[in-house]
DNA sequence: ATCGATTGGGTTGTGCACAATTCAATCGCG
DNA sequence: CGCGATTGAATTGTGCACAACCCAATCGAT
């Protein structure tokens, strides 16, 4: 038995690193990445949001999203614009090319919960709750 | 319901970038990353190991080892050497120093598995398997 | 023994993740 | 109103993760 099958940590660091190579191989036609993917669904699912809204939903900080959000925009697939009600605050909409992407690309966070053997949506739900629960313990501890 | 709570992927990306959050916290006081604490973990547990058995166990290969693996050894911590049988190979063993570091850096994954609620060595390793589970059958679907 | 294929490791380039810093816009307290 | 504090993004720098590529050492089939 090798020393990291003992720990949580690294199971959780390789189911990761295995999900978002699953992405990978999925949204490669489209050259997105998983970071990007998930912009695109928050934008899909939510609407305009702003650079600070992003990065509460995913837990990200302007030094990640900027740059990312950047890509997607050279990319064609959102745009940004300041807020004319305050000029510190970035929106980011989809365009119509990021809108059109919807229809094709939108699914393929179900696909992988298939491979991932995660299409009963009782255990899936049960497993989420159960990562955010851990994730929560940790960041409530880590000050 | 944020979009992002749906979703295994987001759950398991969130809980991972915890865990190393967790661990960078805890490994500060001697400069060390999460990925070089498990090369350290290895080498303690197993003795002496190559560039490609670390990569084995921890599943990256060269291209991230290779830096990373070097980091350590200016850190003191490591010393790398062309094998002698074969001069492809690279050993890599602990230094000293490195040694030195066991004691007080190894019971560090005890106590974030402890921190994340994992204390109780049934329910984390039923977690450990389901997300082995998980990784292999995604890594099985991705050819 | 030779030469084509394989193997082990390194390098380069791209994109996240995060700390730290900067800066302008806004807020709030007096 | 005025000004110090706060906020929202961006930038800089470090370190992973991974694809793509390179090269030298070794293997293997003849």
């Amino acid at each position: 038995m090798a020393v990291t099958d003992e720990m949580v940590c690294f199971s959780l660091y390789s189911a990761a690193r295995a999900t978002t190579q699953a992405y990978r191989t999925l949204l490669a036609p489209w050259g997105l990445t998983y970071p990007q993917y998930l912009v695109l669904a928050i934008l899909w699912m939510e609407g305009e949001q702003t650079i600070g809204s992003l990065g509460d939903a995913m837990q990200l900080d302007s030094g990640t999203l900027s740059p990312l959000v950047r890509r997607l925009e050279q990319a064609g697939f959102v745009a940004r614009a300041r807020s004319t009600a305050d000029e510190r605050v970035v929106t980011v909409g989809l365009t119509d090319a990021g809108t059109a992407l919807r229809a094709e690309v939108a699914p393929v966070h179900t696909k992988i919960a298939a491979l991932a053997g995660m299409q009963d949506d009782d255990e899936r739900r049960r497993l989420i709750t159960e990562l955010q629960e851990l994730t929560a313990r940790l960041q409530r501890a880590d000050h």
